[in-house]
DNA sequence: CATGAATGAGACTTCATTCAT
DNA sequence: TATGAATGAAGTCTCATTCAT
């Protein structure tokens, strides 16, 4: 994973060019960090900054606010996951390897970093304005891009054809985003996210198969 | 479903015995309303107060705090699902139609309560307290209750055993609160979430069934 | 003491002609318990009239506010002192009995009163409004009436006159305001401000004597 | 007296090391003279924030809250008079001139600071939290520290012994606010408290003193 | 006369954001 | 670039007072 993962698609316009292309990143592994312990709105622009040890106005210099902090963070590390899957799913022959390769990627790539989970799966609900105008249509392209796998299957004839493909993606994120959310709370055990991903996987899969189960 | 499921357990301890005994009702149906529309934390307290066509203070005589009106939310409502659950799950002959009917219940019981719907998906976790000390441990129990039904087909042979009954626990509840949520924040077109809870309950029966599929 | 103590004074046009003439009296009462023990601004009118045992509504029934509250009971209790002052005042002969009988009145009508000393030598002070419109003037009415005990006794050549009778009247006050202070705030021992009445005046007499001490 | 009087003990652990270090300083200032215009809980923290020429958060970056900044004017000036007290006590030979300088100290010190012998004798009284649990062990300490002059001077032979020393202590200290408070609510004219100190001093002397008046 | 549920003005305090240094 | 003291808008909650019953 290259520095490529810190575009700066995200809150366009930020000033500093980067000497030291690392404080913007200190800030948002800091943020990450204090999001997942404390929540979004419990959460002090404040205690970022110290925790990431820079001062309160130096976060302003890299971010917009502190909505921008949750956006950004949204931005750098969830749309990798889109880049990656789009990729991934062209190098996989057969649907049904397609779909396990959303489970895994979905689940694998948050695996070992339990606080950027949380923050997903928990603290980005916590702002209505971004769930609703932002988070939305990047979660809907998301999903797009599971039903398109769902349907393809279907249409190869690899998957019953008796359910909606977009209701079918919903599932299959909804019982990824509902292991991870109780992992995240929970004990978190390392390899945890892995062995679900193929167990839920198999579910899924002989749930959608076209043919019988063997 | 009469009005006893507007039973006043929650927040034990008020003052107002009610003349109007619906006052405590109207204010958690306007926090239903609003919270939906704003969120939790961009609700301000006078906004509740004044959807529900009572005075600011007024809501301190039934709630403790802002906090309390989204605690007894859950409480009032939510709390009702669980007992509903286990009651309806005796019903059940086979652990196929028990967990079918887990399925008809967590949807069909916010079919039709939208707002409700969109609180319980998305601003319940915006309150960080309240996911870690308050509605985590309910979840729980809640998962608890789906675990033990893939348990129990699994002992009688209907499920098949190669699946953990938490994590599949995690993954049916996770697969109906992904579709509630897409529905409460999109379209949510009626009949919608009945429709759903079918199509969802077949592939996890089928993806779950000892039995080859037809 | 007779009824007369509790004249209608105060709070002038009150409803209540008062059958149970007593309603008015145990919410005084209340009132200085719990205002002793808490203080006026920390003390809710609620909490007055619980401890009175009536309703909230109640207390407005016979005080025009809380602040009428403590200036009605600055006025049944501390008025008192005044006019027993005058009274008892006629019939010492000497100067020097009168003083004494200034001290021995003071301390001794809170004597056994605890709550009510504490009231009038702190809580009193509570309320600005109070000290400067209403009860200062009464403090110097009080005073002069010190005063004019001083400087009877400097012209009848019993007192030395090389002391202003007003702050002489102030020291002789403040004295008996801070013995009794100190005695409510701390042990408040039986007996004790009788004991202190005799030794203050002790000093003070010998303090004014125009005759060299034996 | 210089500015060293107004150090900053108080309110320990103050965020702003203050560019200009006086900020805290004209807050105090400032607070001093509203509370003794308006009483402590007539005052607006607003209000003490204009007169000092602040934004309102800005008194909280140098007080807890409204009370502590009742609390740090009582440390940062009257905890002063404790100081210079034990000081100047060194230095007197007699008894007698210890407790002139008692009296003189007292008055002294407020002398010029209508406002401030305001706040103290008056307003202070407002929070009861701060009597009872702050300024009264204060007080006692001040106490004791007369009443061991009091006791010195009965040990030496220059006090008559029948009068209890805490008593004496606290109809001294009594009698100072008396005429403090009189003064500040009343014309408070130039050089009247020393004036005042002189006389009191001479009463209490004559009146203590083991020897027979000349 | 009495009640106590309801009111709503207004206070304290927080904290995201700015900007002079 | 970086700082962090200062800002001030705005929210939650309290509580004296009212008034329909």
């Amino acid at each position: 994973m290259t520095e490529s993962r810190f575009s700066s698609r995200a809150s366009e316009g930020r000033r500093p060019r980067a000497r030291e292309g690392d404080k913007r990143e200190r800030i948002l592994r800091a943020a990450t960090k204090v999001f997942a312990r404390k929540g979004f709105h419990a959460t002090r622009v404040s205690e970022v900054a110290k925790s990431a040890g820079v001062a309160d106005g130096t976060i302003y210099l890299y971010f917009k606010s502190k909505d921008d902090l949750l956006v950004s963070l949204f931005e750098d590390r969830v749309v990798l996951l889109l880049a990656t899957l789009e990729r991934e799913l062209q190098k996989r022959e057969t649907f049904e390897g397609k779909l396990r390769c959303v489970l895994e990627l979905q689940l694998g790539l948050l695996e070992g970093e339990r606080d950027l989970a949380e923050v997903i799966t928990v603290n980005l609900r916590q702002s209505t304005r971004m769930m609703k105008q932002y988070a939305a249509p990047k979660f809907m392209q998301y999903l797009d891009a599971i039903a398109r796998v769902v349907e393809g299957g279907q249409k190869s004839g690899e998957f019953r054809v008796d359910a909606s493909p977009h209701l079918v993606a919903r599932a299959v994120f909804g019982a990824l985003d509902g292991v991870t959310m109780t992992w995240a709370l929970g004990k978190a055990d390392a390899g945890g996210l892995s062995r679900a991903a193929t167990q839920v996987a198999d579910i899924f899969l002989r749930g959608l198969s076209a043919r019988p189960s063997p």
